[in-house]
DNA sequence: TATCTATATGAATGATTGCTCATATAGATA
DNA sequence: TATCTATATGAGCAATCATTCATATAGATA
């Protein structure tokens, strides 16, 4: 691609186009982009994120989920569905009963970093 | 606090007492909450995920953030001022060019973590 | 001082999102 | 079969957000 290509919106002079280059170069494809972009949005609501620190600590019907983050059933189970989009739970059916469990071994790790670096500010 | 008061806003009767207390005694408080999921929206926009992976490289001025992510010098404002909310990324100016970088060990992990998750799913 | 240039920012707008409410579905039980 | 109960889901609405556009600011230079 060509510098004139990548320097499209900008109106100012004051350009290092070598590191633009590299940059450009190194940058993530948009696809990449997108989906880490709606991975790291899956925990930025705070009854998904409640749902899923409760499901770090043991398997839930829906209902228990309801009570324990104390937000309607309804809302749980939409946010469900979106932490069943993302592969972030997964659930097993009993009855009419479904319990969902946490379908994920990097979430623990990532909110702890995630943690590490408010404590650390 | 009472089973009473955390259960509210569920209306069905297949609760599993026990499960809830633990869960709802070891839940992170709402600010806790809050300001993780505060954190994890930063990361789940296109503009700020390219500017973020951009000032992984090298440290770049707002023009030329611009230009390597085709992105409106207006646009990179506004979200620069949001990381800088977020205290992820420092500035130093020179003249009347503002140079940015990134002020944050935890991004690099925290990023490869989530990539690894969407590539072994 | 007047102007140019890089960056910042307020207002307006269109798009997205999380909730509520009503209802659907499916398993269990009478 | 009829009903009850747990969960799922569509429509509608209010709030949030990322962008654009216009303009402000501040440093540099003529």
């Amino acid at each position: 691609m060509d510098q004139k290509d990548i320097i499209e919106f900008c109106e100012c002079n004051v350009l290092h186009p070598e590191k633009i280059e590299i940059v450009h170069k190194n940058l993530l494809d948009n696809e990449s982009i997108s989906l880490l972009t709606l991975f790291f949005k899956t925990f930025s609501d705070p009854t998904r994120m409640k749902i899923i620190l409760a499901l770090k600590e043991t398997e839930l019907c829906v209902c228990d989920l309801s009570a324990v983050i104390n937000v309607s059933q309804s809302a749980v189970s939409h946010q469900l569905k979106t932490l069943r989009e993302n592969r972030l739970v997964k659930y097993r059916k009993e009855g009419n009963v479904v319990y969902y469990s946490l379908d994920d071994d990097h979430v623990h790790v990532l909110i702890t970093q995630a943690m590490n670096h408010l404590k650390h500010k």
